[in-house]
This record gives structure tokens, C-alpha cells and sequence, in this order.
DNA sequence: CAAGGTTGCGCG
DNA sequence: AAAGCGCGCAACCTTG
């Protein structure tokens, strides 16, 4: 694995840390783990230092994973920056128009390594609790002289360090965790993948979605009336609560506060146990359809309305806050913006600059194809393959329909053991064994307060103190019965989240890694000389095709609209190298929904 | 009146 | 009030 030591060899890593006096430095290491030497530099020198150790080769070298180890490393490949986090160094680098290939981002990888059952040592790291403080997600960079100088902000006991020492001092114990533990290839893996989405959930912000305001504006014009003078309800949210208020008999009925509005239904006689919709439209009674609809519409002005657009949508560029790694399962999560949850009535929104074209795309049923995968289950492997799992298993005569496999398919992953999805699930154990017993042992491990993990080896949280001392409880000499039922259910709970943990987990893993393989593609295609900028997206993407926007199982990308079908074509390619990356030659496929267009489409 | 909890609904 | 996992956010409402 190391290279032939050679004074010319090019480092492997470079760990970059504040200095003195607002000052940086900059330690390469070489792949041995012995330190090169120390530079120290202004804080407006480093974009141009990094800009030349990621350009002295030629650009993003792409190649295949299995390719990618038989050869080593190319001794004049580019070095992985390591630093305290990405979200404190990247965005002004990005906005200097400085790109880097790789990173290692050690507030990240502390937290996946400290807690994996992969790693035997981790002592060090469990006691290094700085680390396990929150990000330092900027503030904007107020001016070009500040620099990396930003002064240690109050509150900053939140944030992890980010002087050179305790970087070196960190990755040092991260190194140590690494070669300690039992499958370094997989960790090792799923510390670049996460280091990698750090880079490109700042990357997206910084590119920025494009949105037409426009097109916006008529969405919510169209079902809301025109936009109000400030703060007042739009003219067709008035008459549908006056609707509702009509047919309640209830002229001074409130629908916005639950309580409220509960008590209003039940004294028209609607006799319902929450104000929920889904409730609502089990009732026939005139006043629920209005009151569906004024929900409906309500929801949309709150929460993605034009208030929204104001605060969200700067220059035809929505920038959503992503959060890398900010779900246990190892899911991005998100901060601001909204970004996993925009509704998909708003899609169209999405429009892609003159001379350029969006291309979404997204995979098919990935969670359950990722379990058929790590289970090694050929059987439920083969109802995927080329074509929708859910009609595969319909078609192997297990279930009648494909809402019927659907439903039995999310039970299995979910563990649902009431209603439809709980009567299906037995069949898929029967025709699935193998894909069945690893999340059925999952289960178990978590209802014994157990750990379990992914693919790679993220382990999920061990249960709280409470949980555990609910368990404790229930097998003393004087519990009750209800102690017992409390316990049960508890431990089935936590059994739910470890069964799902893996599937999700490793879906999140795949889906990093189907990403930072796409991220390199489009950095290595060149930019069309004919092509107008799109200005918005900052000096660095605005000549390239970039990613725009993530969503668990599914990609939007940006792209001149002459790379539009190579931007489609690299997206599928990174969806087969992730599947082997993660599983070999394992029987299992992830095919694709892909579509270029104008604009981002509801389906 | 700010902080924190609850409800309901958007996404996968 | 979801059956069955993981989230964020706005609004309402209670608490200190």
C-alpha cells in the first residue's frame, strides 16, 4: 500500500490549521505518516497554495475504485486536505474560485469512528471531546481581508477546533482508530465518502439551485389568489375558511390553532381525535372538503410561500443549508431552506439557466435493492434486476399486486407487524430468507440495547439511559405488568430503528458514494467554449456542470445543455461504480429514472 | 416574552 | 391516530 518513499514523492495529505496571529499553516504528510515540513502562510495565500497542489497534476483523475487500489497511489496525484471542517474552510476557498479534489474532514470522521464496532481502539477518540462539538457552518465571509482571521466567537466551546495542533493531534488518533480496526477498507471508504459530501453539500450551496421566482409567484398565485399586502391571508384562504366556518355553524371557529379547531368539529358533530387530515377524510360531512383544501393551501403559504422566496431565493439561486451526516443513519440533513422537503408541486421552479438544462435523476426502490445486496440475497437480487423490484416480486407470484409488494417490502424494512403490511411481510420472509433474517436480526440486537451497523461500518447509537433503565425495571422482582407492556414496547421500538438503521444507513452510503463519484466526472469534463456563463453559481461552477441539488436517492444537475446527454450518461455510470465500489460483483442493480429538461418535472 | 414542547405536514 | 423508519419547519401553546 505505501508508496516507494522518494524525496520527490508528493505528499499524501496536507493538514491545514490556523496558526498565530491569523495566520495559517499547512503540515504534509507522507503516506508512512511521517511529517513533511511546516508552512506558514497568510490567510489570503492559502486559496492560491491549494489552487497550485490541486493543479500541479492534471485535473480530478477519475477512475474506477478496483482500478484505483491495484495501482496505488499516483505519487503525483493531488493531496487529501485534511482540516478541523468543512464548512469553516471550504465556502472561502470556493468563493476565492479554488476547487479541491479530496478532503478529510476530521469533525466528521471523529464522530463515525468513535462510534463504529469496526474500530477496536477508540479510547483516544471517545476522550477527545472537542471533537465532538458542532460545526463552524460560516457566517457569510464579510470581506476578502477577513479571511480565515475570523476571531474566536463567543459560544465558540460549540465549535471544534481549528488550529493546526489539534488537527494534527486528531488525525493522528484517526489514523491510529483506522489502522486498528477490523475492515480499514470499508471504514476508510465511508470516511472519504463523508468527507466527500462535505465538500459537495457546500459545493451546492455555493452553486446554488436555479429557481425562476417567476414561475413561482404564478404557482402560488394560482391556487392562493395574487400575493397580499404584507402579513395578510391571501384571498383564496379567506373564502375556503369561510366556507368551513359555514358549514361548521361556527362563525368564529379558528382553523389554524388544533385545539381550537377540534373543538369546533366535534361540535358540529364531527367526531374526530385530532384535526390531522388523514382523519378528516375518513368523515363525510361538508365541511371537511373545504378544510382539506384550506390545509393544503395554508401549508404551501407557510412554508414555502412568498416569504420564502424572499429569504430564500437570492440572484435566481436558492442556497438550502445542508447538513452532511446530520442524521444518525448517516442521511444528510438539512438547516434552513427547507431542502429535503420541498413539495414536489414546486419542481417546476427549478430552471436551469439559458444554454443550460437540468438532468434529475433518481433510483429505483434503493433501499430494498441495497438490502438485497449487503444480505447477499440472489433471490430478492433477481426481482430486481433490469426492471422494478416491486413488479419483479409480483411477478414471482409472492403478492397479487405491486401495492401489495410495496407495502410488504417498506413493512419488512420498517418492521411492521399490524394491518396489510404486517399480513405481507411473513410471505417475503418465506420467499426472501436471507435478506429477511439480516434485518430481522437487527431487530433483535436492538431490542437487547444492542449496536449494530452499516455496510461501511457506521454503528448506530447505543439506546439512552432511560431505556435502559426501563429494561432494568421491568425484570426486577416487583415490576408490574404495566413495567413489563412499557419495556416491551420500548424494546421494540429501538429493534424498529437498529432494523432500519442498516437498510437506511447503507442507502445513505451508497448514495455518497454514487455522488463523489459523479462530483469527479463532471469536474473532469470540460467546459463548452459557447456556453454563457451561469453567473450565479460563482467562479467556479459557472462554465461546468455541477451538482445542484440531493435528496437521499435522487440528483439534480446543472449542465450546458451540449453536455446535457454526457451529464446523463456520467450519472449512470457513477450509479454502477457505486454499486460495485460498495458490493463487488454482487448480482444487484440500480437503475435509474433519468430526464433532462428545462425545468426540474413533478414525477 | 423567550425557550421549549406539541401538532401537523412536507420530503425520502 | 397511523399501521411502520428517518428528518425540518411553522404555528400554536404552555411554561418559567
Amino acid at each position: 500500500m505505501t508508496a516507494n518513499p522518494s524525496a520527490s514523492e508528493s505528499p499524501r495529505w496536507c493538514v491545514v490549521g490556523r496558526a498565530a496571529e491569523g495566520r495559517v499553516a499547512v503540515v504534509e504528510m507522507r503516506a508512512g505518516g511521517e511529517r513533511g515540513e511546516t508552512m506558514v502562510l497568510d490567510a489570503d495565500e492559502l486559496p492560491a497554495f491549494i489552487a497550485e497542489r490541486e493543479s500541479s497534476v492534471r485535473e480530478f483523475p477519475v477512475r474506477e475504485g478496483a482500478e484505483r487500489r491495484a495501482a496505488g497511489r499516483d505519487p503525483s496525484e493531488p493531496p487529501r486536505w485534511v482540516w478541523s471542517d468543512t464548512p469553516f474552510w471550504y465556502p472561502r476557498l470556493l468563493s476565492a474560485g479554488v476547487r479541491v479534489g479530496r478532503c478529510h474532514d476530521l469533525r466528521l470522521c471523529h464522530t463515525i469512528l468513535k462510534r463504529s464496532e469496526f474500530v477496536r481502539e477508540r479510547e483516544a477518540l471517545i476522550g477527545a471531546e472537542r471533537w465532538d462539538a458542532g460545526s463552524g457552518a460560516a457566517e457569510p465571509v464579510p470581506d476578502e481581508s477577513a479571511l480565515f482571521e475570523i476571531e474566536t466567537p463567543a459560544g465558540a466551546e460549540d465549535e471544534v477546533p481549528h488550529d493546526l495542533e489539534s488537527a494534527l493531534e486528531e488525525f493522528e488518533r484517526q489514523r491510529a482508530a483506522l489502522a486498528s480496526s477490523r475492515d480499514p477498507g470499508r471504514i476508510g471508504l465511508l470516511l472519504a465518502a463523508e468527507s466527500a459530501g462535505a465538500l459537495m453539500a457546500i459545493e451546492m450551496a455555493s452553486a446554488g439551485v436555479p429557481w425562476d421566482v417567476d414561475e413561482h409567484d404564478r404557482l402560488l398565485s394560482e391556487v392562493l389568489g395574487p400575493r397580499p399586502a404584507d402579513g395578510a391571508k391571501p384571498a383564496k384562504l379567506l373564502e375556503l375558511a369561510e366556507e368551513v366556518r359555514e358549514a361548521l355553524g361556527d362563525p368564529g371557529a379558528s382553523l389554524d390553532s388544533p385545539p381550537k379547531l377540534l373543538g369546533s368539529l366535534r361540535r358540529a358533530g364531527i367526531d374526530v381525535g385530532s384535526t390531522s387530515r388523514w382523519e378528516l377524510a375518513e368523515h363525510e360531512h361538508p365541511a371537511v372538503a373545504p378544510l382539506l383544501r384550506y390545509k393544503k393551501l395554508s401549508r404551501l403559504l407557510t412554508a414555502n410561500g412568498w416569504s420564502w422566496i424572499d429569504e430564500w431565493v437570492v440572484d435566481g439561486r436558492y442556497r438550502p443549508v445542508y447538513v452532511p451526516g446530520g442524521v444518525v443513519t448517516g442521511r444528510w440533513a438539512s438547516s434552513g431552506g427547507g431542502a429535503l422537503q420541498l413539495p414536489r408541486g414546486l419542481r417546476p421552479a427549478l430552471r436551469a439557466d439559458p444554454g443550460w438544462t437540468l438532468i434529475s435523476a433518481d433510483v429505483a426502490q434503493l433501499e430494498p435493492r441495497v438490502l438485497a445486496a449487503m444480505a447477499g440475497d440472489q433471490a430478492m437480487a433477481a426481482a430486481g434486476t433490469g426492471k422494478d423490484l416491486y413488479s419483479g416480486i409480483v411477478e414471482s407470484g409472492i403478492v397479487a399486486t405491486r401495492q401489495e409488494a410495496k407495502i410488504a417490502v417498506l413493512g419488512a424494512m420498517y418492521g411492521s407487524t399490524t394491518g396489510d403490511s404486517g399480513r405481507l411481510v411473513p410471505r417475503l420472509r418465506k420467499s426472501f430468507p436471507v435478506a429477511m433474517r439480516l434485518v430481522d436480526r437487527a431487530a433483535e440486537s436492538g431490542e437487547q440495547g444492542g449496536v449494530v451497523s452499516t455496510w461501511l461500518g457506521r454503528s448506530s447509537p447505543e439506546p439512552d439511559q432511560a431505556w435502559k433503565e426501563l429494561q432494568a425495571r421491568a425484570s426486577l422482582p416487583g415490576a408490574t405488568s404495566r413495567d413489563e407492556e412499557r419495556a416491551r414496547r420500548t424494546a421494540r421500538e429501538f429493534g424498529r430503528f437498529t432494523r432500519n438503521f442498516i437498510v437506511q444507513g447503507t442507502a445513505a452510503e451508497w448514495a455518497l458514494a454514487w455522488l463523489a463519484d459523479l462530483r469527479l466526472r463532471l469536474a473532469a469534463m470540460e467546459p463548452p467554449a459557447d456556453t454563457a456563463p451561469a453567473r450565479a453559481s460563482g467562479p467556479v461552477f459557472e462554465r461546468r456542470p455541477h451538482l445542484v441539488f440531493f435528496l437521499h436517492d435522487e440528483v439534480i444537475v446543472h449542465a450546458p445543455q451540449r453536455q446535457a446527454e454526457a451529464a446523463a450518461a456520467a450519472i449512470r455510470e457513477s450509479a454502477d461504480a457505486a454499486g460495485r465500489l460498495l458490493f463487488g460483483d454482487a448480482p444487484v442493480d440500480f437503475p435509474l429514472d433519468v430526464r433532462i429538461a428545462e425545468r426540474a418535472s413533478k414525477e
